[in-house]
DNA sequence: CCGGATCCTCTGCGATACTG
DNA sequence: CAGTATCGCAGAGGATCCGG
């Protein structure tokens, strides 16, 4: 007999990317072969996400590892600016893998019909 | 230039699998290898989560045609039985992929630390 | 008894305004 | 520009109830 761990490593994964825009924020980074992007710019492109909510998440990825924040202060106004971290890039995959399963099973439409669609460059 | 599109079939997936649960009751459904799993089977593995909220996520598993439910009013009392579709059993190679990349990112203990661990049958 | 439904509470998300 | 502060509401959690 087994039951679920709350402290299985998959468990905590699941959990952890079970939050709303989780999935979507590491997404946006990755996507346009950028290797940094401002609060703004992610801001502006994922239109109906919060402020607080998207600063929230960030704070979140930064400290589970998947993304890191850079303060550009020499400057004003301030820049701040976010990568993916090696795990963070390396999590890309399993999007893809989604991505190409809702192919599989899902009705979808001509916005996304490909697995290389520039819609989320996957 | 592109912005998130609502209608897009990722978008979508990704919104949907973000839901509390929704991930770790696939994952119970496919565990041990038995094709069918009752409510109450269900429930008493996952010790955390409510009746109302496990209702609702097999009825939106079963919209979304992941899973089936199939009732035997035949005798007494009444069994309902849940199974993953087959949709639903090409959505648990994600999942793995999750604890792999877990797996390799995460610091991770003795519960779960080995790629066939029979906590979670990945 | 089993598979939920119902009622209530409380956390998290959303919308808008504002600041260093 | 990059976030907080504040408020309101919907969805998750907890306990109990109920029809078959």
């Amino acid at each position: 007999m087994y039951t679920m761990d709350d402290n299985c490593t998959v468990y905590k994964t699941m959990d952890f990317i079970s939050k709303k825009w989780t999935l979507l924020i590491l997404l946006e980074l990755f996507k346009g072969g950028k290797d940094k992007k401002r609060y703004s710019e992610i801001k502006d492109k994922m239109e109906d996400i919060t402020p607080k909510v998207l600063s929230e998440r960030l704070k979140e990825l930064e400290k589970e590892g998947l993304i890191t924040r850079k303060v550009d202060a020499s400057q004003f106004p301030v820049k701040t600016e976010y990568s993916l971290t090696e795990g963070g890039r390396d999590f890309i995959p399993i999007i893809r893998q989604m991505k190409i399963w809702a192919l599989k099973w899902k009705p979808h439409n001509e916005v996304c019909e490909s697995v290389d669609c520039e819609n989320c460059d996957l």
